[in-house]
DNA sequence: TCAATTTAGTTGCAATTGTGACGATCTATT
DNA sequence: AATAGATCGTCACAATTGCAACTAAATTGA
C-alpha cells in the first residue's frame, strides 16, 4: 500500500513552468537596465529595438516582428514619439500606413542600448559556460522549430 | 564607406528575447488547455498545481514555490475556494496563517490536469526529438543555476 | 509587560493590458 | 463606378496586475 504516493506532477520539472520562470528571471534583470537608465517600458524597448534593426517599419510590422499586440505597439510608438526618438512619415501610396523611423536621438539611444544588451547577453552566456551556452542555444532553436511549425 | 552597416542588435538572436518568445508560445498553448477545459486562469492553475504537489501549504508558501506575487495567490485561492476546489484550515498555533488544502473535487481536477500537463509536455518533447530534449533540459538547468546564484 | 517590529493575508487604487468598435483608407468583385 | 470586404491605427472600456496601506496576530526586546 502506498501510504504516500508520488505527486502526479512536479512543477519544478515541468518544462513550460521552467521555461517561464527562466524567461521571467532573465527578462526582469535585463528590463532593470533599460528601465533604470532610460526609463523605457518593455514594449517601448522592443519597439525601439525592432525599429533600430530594420530602419523603417509600420506599426503593424513592428508588432509582427516583435510579437506584440497592436495596441501595445501603438502606445509604445506614441511614447517614443513623445520623447522625440521616433517620427512618423506619411506613406503617399497608402495613407492608412505610417512609416516609422527613429530620429537621430532615438538611434543614439538604440545604439547605446544595443551595447548594453550585448554586454548583458555576454555576461549571461559567460556564466553558463561554453557547454551551457551551446545547449541553451540548441534547445531554443529546437523549441523555435516546434512552435513555428505548430503555430497554424 | 559602409553605406549600410549591420544593425547593432539582431533581436531574433538575442537570448532574452528568444527565451521570452519561446516561453510565451509554450505557455499560451498550454494555458489554452486548462482555460478551455476547466476555466482556470494561470495563477489559479499554478496555485492548484502547487497545492496538489505539496498537500498542505499557506498562501505565502504557494507564492514562494510558484514565484507568484502574494496578491495573485490571494485572488487565485479565493477563486479556487469559490468553486470548492480548496478549503482553508485555521492554524491553531498561529492564527495569522491559513493552511490550504485541496478538496476531493479539487484533487480530482488536479489529477486530471496533471495528466493533461504530462501529455502536453510529452508531445512537446517528442517534437523536439531526443537530441533537442536533452539540449533544452541542459540549457534550462544551466540558466536555473545562473539566476539562482545571481538572485541576491 | 507592553510598545515596537515583523509577518500573513486582504483590499483599494493606480497602472498596464487586451477586446471590440470605430473612422479612414485601400482592394476586390460585380 | 459602386458596393462589399479587408486592413491600418486609435480609442473607450473592461479585465488583470502590482503597489501600498491596512487589519490581525505573533515576536522581539527594553
Amino acid at each position: 500500500m502506498d501510504k504516500q504516493s508520488a505527486p502526479p506532477l512536479l512543477l519544478e520539472e515541468f518544462i513550460p513552468y521552467r521555461l517561464n520562470k527562466a524567461a521571467e528571471a532573465v527578462s526582469q534583470r535585463f528590463a532593470g537596465l533599460y528601465r533604470d537608465q532610460y526609463g523605457l517600458t518593455r514594449p517601448e524597448w522592443r519597439s525601439l529595438a525592432t525599429l533600430g534593426q530594420f530602419g523603417v517599419l509600420t506599426a503593424t510590422a513592428i508588432g509582427a516582428h516583435s510579437s506584440m499586440h497592436k495596441t501595445k505597439v501603438s502606445r509604445a510608438v506614441f511614447a517614443l514619439e513623445k520623447r522625440h526618438w521616433l517620427r512618423r512619415m506619411r506613406d503617399e501610396t497608402d495613407r492608412r500606413i505610417e512609416n516609422l523611423e527613429l530620429t537621430p536621438a532615438g538611434r543614439k539611444a538604440y545604439v547605446e542600448l544595443a551595447k548594453v544588451a550585448h554586454a548583458f547577453e555576454a555576461e549571461l552566456l559567460a556564466s553558463l559556460g561554453p557547454r551551457g551556452e551551446t545547449e541553451l542555444k540548441a534547445g531554443l532553436a529546437a523549441l523555435e522549430g516546434y512552435y513555428r511549425k505548430a503555430k497554424c
